[in-house]
RNA sequence: GGCGACGUAGCCAAGGGGCCUAAGGCAGGGGAUUGCAAAUCCCCCAUCCCCGGUUCAAAUCCGGGCGUCGCCUCCA
C-alpha cells in the first residue's frame, strides 16, 4: 500500500484513489520562456517516475503537464529578443519536449498549453465572479482572497500571518493587499483576448486549476509540484478551484525538494544554474536520473560534479553486472534443489525482491531505499557468480531480469544506447584487437598496453576477461 | 518577524522505540584473481548535530538549543 507525504496535512498517508485502481495525477510543467534547468528537471524525472511506479503497481493513471506558453516572463523575454511571444514560446515549448525525451521522461497523457484554454479560463473567472469571489477593477479581475475560509490551509499559514510579512506589494487596486489577479488586462502590444471584462489575458494561477480540472476533473487524486510552488500558487489554485466547485480540488499535495548548488537553491534568478541540456552533454541521462532518485524526493539535493560521478560510477556498476551475465555461456546447470549456500541465497533474494522493492518504494517513493534492494541483489547476484562458478547459470539471468524489472518504473538499467561504432570502425577495431592479441601471445606486453591505453583514451574500454578480449564505447 | 523542510561514516544516502553488533552507493586501505589492467569476490572504514527528559529499551518519541536550506515577491 503506497504512502505519501501529503503537504496538506503534513503527514504521511495512505493512498487511496477517488475511485478505486485509477489515478488522477496532474503535475506542474515549466513556463516556456527559456530553456529548463537541471533544478527544474527534478519533478520532471521524479514524478513521470512516481507516475510510472503507480502504473507498475497495476493502477490506470491519467497524467497531464502542463506547459505555460502565456505569461509575463514570456512576454518579457520576447520584447528583449525582438520577436512575438508566440513564437518564442514554440521555440521553448520544442525544446522542451527535446530535453524531456533525452532525460527519459515519458510524455503525459494530456499537455494541455495555456493559450488553448482561455476559453475555459474566462469562464472559470466568470463563475467566480458570479459567486463573488471574483471582483473586476478596470479590466483586471482579482481573487477576494477573505471570502474563501480555508485560504492558507495548505502552506499552513492564516491571512493575518500573511499580512505581518508585509513584503506584499501593496496595489491601490485591490480591495485588500493579498487578493490575487484572476485576469489581467493587456496593453495593446501584448497578447490578449476578448473577455467580458475588456482585452486581457490569464493571471498566473488560474491556469493550472483550469487545466487540471478539464482534463482530469473537478476533484483529482494527486497534484505535484517544487517546494517553491506551495505558496502562493499552490494556494491560490485551491481557492480558485474549490471556490468554484465546493469540492475538495485535490486530495493528495507533494512537493519536491529543491536543488541546491554550493549551498543555494539553484534558480534562474540567481543566476548560479547550469541547463538540463548542458549536463546531459557530459552525462548520460541514466546518470541524471540516478542521481536523482538517490535522495527521497521531498529532501533538497546538492548539485555538484562528484555526485554525478558517483552517481555514474553507480549506474555504471550495475550495466557491468548486466554485460557480464550477457556474456556467460548459456548452459543450464545444476536443478535449483542442488544449490549451494549462495545459489540459495540468491534465489530467495531474487524470489523477495519485488515484494522488498515495494515495500520500500511504497514509503513515500522512497527511491533510495528501492535502489539499496536493486544493488543488493546485483550484490548477492556478483557474490554467486564468483563463488558457484560451475553452477546453475540461468538463476543469474533471473537475477539479471529481476533488476530490470524493478528498475523499470524508475527509467533506469534497461541496456542503454551504446555509441555504437559504424560498421568500418568496427571492422577497424576488430582487426586491431586482433593484432594485439597476436602481440599478447608473442608477450609484447608494453605495446599490447600502450594499445589498450590508447583505445582508452579514445573512449574505447578493452577487457581481456576469462579468454576473451571484449570492448565498449563510453560516450562521456 | 511568521510558516515549513532538513541535520546519520571522507562524500552521497536508507532506517523513524528492541531484528541497529546502523541498508545501499561512491571514494579509500588491505587481500584474492589477472602477464598487467579492467570487471568481480573477501576483509577494513559511523554509536546517528548538542543538551535535557520519557521508557526496561531511543539514531528513532517529547522539550530546548545550534546549524543548513526554503517560502512569505516571479521561481520546480
Amino acid at each position: 500500500m503506497l504512502h505519501l507525504y501529503n503537504t496538506l496535512t503534513g503527514e504521511q498517508e495512505k493512498f487511496e484513489p477517488l475511485e478505486e485502481g485509477k489515478v488522477r495525477f496532474y503535475s506542474c510543467g515549466p513556463t516556456v520562456y527559456d530553456y529548463f534547468h537541471i533544478g527544474n528537471a527534478r519533478p520532471f524525472i521524479v514524478f513521470d517516475a512516481l507516475r510510472q511506479y503507480l502504473v507498475f503497481k497495476g493502477y490506470e493513471v491519467e497524467f497531464t503537464q502542463n506547459v505555460t506558453d502565456l505569461d509575463d516572463k514570456i512576454i518579457d523575454r520576447a520584447e528583449e529578443e525582438g520577436v512575438e511571444p508566440e513564437e518564442l514560446a514554440e521555440e521553448y515549448a520544442e525544446a522542451y519536449f527535446e530535453d524531456l525525451d533525452k532525460l527519459g521522461v515519458k510524455e503525459a497523457d494530456y499537455v494541455p498549453r495555456v493559450t488553448e484554454y482561455v476559453e475555459q479560463i474566462i469562464e472559470h473567472v466568470s463563475a467566480l465572479v458570479e459567486k463573488g469571489y471574483g471582483y473586476e477593477v478596470k479590466g483586471d479581475v482579482y481573487f477576494r482572497v477573505r471570502e474563501f475560509s480555508d485560504y492558507g490551509k495548505l502552506s499552513g499559514r492564516s491571512i493575518d500571518d500573511l499580512k505581518s510579512g508585509a513584503r506584499v506589494e501593496v496595489e491601490a487596486k485591490k480591495e485588500d493587499p493579498l487578493d490575487f489577479a484572476l485576469w489581467k488586462s493587456s496593453n495593446p502590444d501584448e497578447p490578449g483576448w476578448e473577455s467580458p471584462w475588456g482585452r486581457g489575458r490569464p493571471g498566473w494561477h488560474i491556469e493550472c486549476s483550469v487545466m487540471a480540472q478539464t482534463t482530469l476533473g473537478e476533484s483529482i487524486d494527486i497534484h505535484a509540484g517544487g517546494h517553491d510552488l506551495i505558496f502562493p500558487h499552490h494556494e491560490n489554485e485551491i481557492a480558485q478551484s474549490e471556490a468554484r466547485t465546493g469540492k475538495q480540488f485535490c486530495r493528495y499535495w507533494i512537493h519536491n525538494g529543491l536543488l541546491e548548488f554550493e549551498g543555494e537553491k539553484m534558480s534562474k534568478s540567481l543566476g548560479n544554474f547550469e541547463y538540463a541540456r548542458e549536463v546531459l552533454d557530459d552525462y548520460d541521462r541514466e546518470t541524471v536520473r540516478y542521481f536523482y532518485f538517490s535522495t527521497h524526493y521531498r529532501k533538497p539535493l546538492n548539485f555538484s560534479e562528484k555526485n554525478l560521478e558517483d552517481a555514474k560510477s553507480a549506474v555504471n556498476r550495475v550495466y557491468e553486472f548486466l554485460s557480464n551475465v550477457d556474456e556467460l555461456d548459456t548452459g543450464g546447470g545444476d536443478s535449483e534443489s542442488s544449490l549451494s549456500e549462495y545459489g540459495k541465497n540468491l534465489l530467495d533474494r531474487i524470489e523477495t525482491a519485488r515484494d522488498r522493492f515495494e515495500e520500500e518504494m511504497d514509503k513515500d517513493f522512497n527511491t533510495p531505499g528501492g535502489l539499496g534492494v536493486i544493488f543488493d541483489l546485483v550484490k548477492q547476484a556478483n557474490k554467486f557468480r564468483d563463488k558457484g562458478k560451475s553452477e546453475n547459470r540461468h538463476l543469474l539471468k533471473k537475477a539479471k531480469s529481476k533488476v530490470q524489472e524493478l528498475s523499470e518504473p524508475l527509467g533506469l538499467f534497461q541496456g542503454r544506447e551504446e555509441a555504437s561504432a559504424s560498421g568500418l570502425e568496427e571492422d577497424l577495431l576488430e582487426l586491431l584487437l586482433e593484432v594485439r592479441n597476436e602481440l599478447r601471445d608473442q608477450g609484447d606486453w608494453e605495446l599490447a598496453d600502450r594499445m589498450r591505453s590508447e583505445l582508452e583514451e579514445m573512449g574505447i574500454e578493452v577487457k581481456d576477461q576469462e579468454g576473451e578480449t571484449t570492448w565498449s564505447v563510453d560516450r562521456n
